[in-house]
DNA sequence: TGTACATCAGTGAACGCGCGTTCACTGATGTAC
DNA sequence: TGTACATCAGTGAACGCGCGTTCACTGATGTAC
């Protein structure tokens, strides 16, 4: 940094956004501080409150951010796939459980925390943008046909409730019964599972 | 209660968990306190120590005992269900979800939260017997047949984690994008998404 | 180019709070004889 | 049946801690003229 020496900090809004995001992956949400994200950044307890307001607007500033990021993850998972819609479908999926399992506590942030604030706009915007990835994918899908009526219109809440239950459930260790297997013959599983439910043509 | 004005509780440890489960579902696993939990047994705080050690030995207990009932709600409901393979496995489902939808912070103390100590014993063995549960039904099922041979070795987690997300995301609200509809409607559209997740004969 | 002044960003001390844990204690219960 | 004593369950006061927020402040930056 060159501008160490400087009284103002120069971008300490970003930087603190980073902070908060090195604090929630440490400690998780139940360790989560204001005091310990202002130590990260190396400045004032009291600085946060400038930009930020309170903790939950730090939390909600960073939960926004998370929902870019996924979304962007997804995309690019999906860049990389093939361009039939099911490959695409099924590459949004794993996106989705590649995110959740890289950053297991912003991912929790973004889905299961009651700290952020859901009608914060800007917050409110990144997670309907970030699901529209996946419909688009759901919609182009149904577009091509050859799909049960009635079973298209359950595809988007059921691929989504699949990939997000793998996600959290297998992804995050949370599984009790399923034993941590080598990660190349789970994510194979995955696809295998996501698969399944993008292509039931009858 | 009839032991009132006497100095010993008789029944604290049950008095205890329960409790700590009003404090859990009033104020989330962010806001629950051992001393909150005194506070509503109408004991003093330092009494819970005697029983539970400390706040997350009562926390692991509290873990234990909601597996207990997690699983007694899905075999309540699969006894009212048909006994065919597929409703009975459907069943399994719908009573793990109106679990959920109905103790959400203890559903959530179950799943997600690192307070538990997942080695104790007693919520190792009650959180396993819970799956059981679920494994049992996807036995029966796959013992019937008619149905392609690696898909039977998905179905288990495929089923598990359809279910989990569809609890965690719609019956939570926890999703942005559906917006909640009439609960029997809500039911109804689960209750399909199972059965073709459950009936995937080729 | 230089000076005055307003605005902005971060400081550091202070506050009050609720928390979990510890510990010597006391009241109640159970058991031995 | 009665007494002595050990054990058990819950008390209440005290502790130290880290937290979020507030506030008067100071150092730095930008702008007007």
């Amino acid at each position: 940094m060159a501008v160490e020496q400087s009284y103002h900090h120069g971008n300490l809004h970003a930087a603190l956004l980073t902070a908060a995001e090195a604090e929630l992956e440490d400690r998780g949400l139940e360790g989560f501080s204001l005091r310990g994200v202002a130590r990260r950044a190396g400045v004032s307890h009291a600085a946060p409150a400038h930009h930020f307001g309170d903790v939950n607007g730090l939390l909600t500033a960073l939960a926004a951010v998370s929902f870019e990021r996924f979304k962007a993850a997804m995309e690019s998972t999906a860049a990389a796939a093939p361009p039939d819609p099911i490959s695409q479908l099924v590459a949004i999926g794993l996106g989705y459980i590649d995110y959740a399992t890289g950053h297991p506590h912003l991912f929790g942030l973004q889905f299961a925390s009651e700290r952020p604030d859901r009608n914060d706009p800007r917050l409110a915007r990144h997670a309907a943008a970030s699901l529209v990835t996946l419909q688009e994918r759901v919609d182009a899908l149904v577009r091509k046909g050859g799909r049960k009526s009635d079973a298209a219109d359950d595809l988007a809440p059921k691929f989504w409730a699949i990939t997000h239950g793998l996600a959290t459930l297998f992804a995050m260790r949370r599984s009790p019964a399923f034993p941590t297997t080598d990660p190349e013959e789970r994510r194979m599983r995955f696809e295998r599972i996501l698969r399944s439910v993008a292509d039931d043509t009858p």
